[in-house]
DNA sequence: CAGGATCCTTCTGGATACTG
DNA sequence: CAGTATCCAGAAGGATCCTG
């Protein structure tokens, strides 16, 4: 346990980057969390954008997108006008809410821990 | 469990949002997984950018500064030449181990559904 | 050795308008 | 209703040079 030891570099490719690269899309986690907890793994794309207050248009499609690209979420339309297209987590989507909820769970426990984060709304982080 | 619900809002501030401020700055997770993994917890400021190939000396500072900030660890200064500086976790910091640790743990046991997710070292998502 | 200060490029993501 | 296409301000972060 000292530096220099390569036994798990910190490749470009390795697998905690990779797993950073899915929190890399702002929505990503929240879109997985809200599909999961609110909508029991299955919601139309009206509801999600209901359901997190402050995504725009653009980034609920851009991060489905992203998230089926990822094998997160599967897309489903049904061909009737208005269209009408549903989201679903998939296998690998299922488990990974699994840390996601316990990343979230972790942050209601340290709430008070965390509270001197984010000051006032409107503000980012620093 | 339907849309509208308000129960658990998406505030700006609320805890989910704040804990995702903590992976805003890319090298976070991956700082707090080498002090604790590799490094039992303390480690100092070269070792730690040797440990952590491909980090910038500004941003191993700036993610540094901004996790002192954020309580998860704290800054010791050796008052001789040249500086020494460590860096060690506190029990935030070590109680945030756990949740990321999870993560990543994922990741490696998810690394195969993974593969297609930065396809060559150099591109970056999508 | 640690880290501050700049410069500069890329990316994020919000606003808006338009299509089927 | 779902999605696309632009435009654009601001943030992230890498490279480089300089200080105690």
């Amino acid at each position: 346990m000292h530096a220099g030891s390569p036994d798990e570099e910190w490749r470009e490719d390795c697998a905690p980057r990779r797993v950073l690269e899915l929190f890399a899309t702002k929505w990503t986690s929240m879109v997985l969390h809200t599909l999961h907890a609110r909508h029991g793994g299955t919601a139309r794309t009206g509801v999600l954008q209901r359901s997190l207050p402050g995504i725009s248009k653009k980034m609920l499609t851009q991060t489905l997108r992203e998230m089926e690209a990822s094998g997160l979420i599967t897309r489903h339309v049904e061909t009737v006008v208005p269209p009408a297209v549903e989201y679903r987590l998939t296998p690998l989507g299922e488990r990974f809410v699994v840390p996601v909820e316990l990343l979230y769970a972790w942050g209601r426990d340290n709430a008070d821990a965390l509270d001197f984060l984010v000051p006032r709304p409107g503000s980012r982080r620093r």
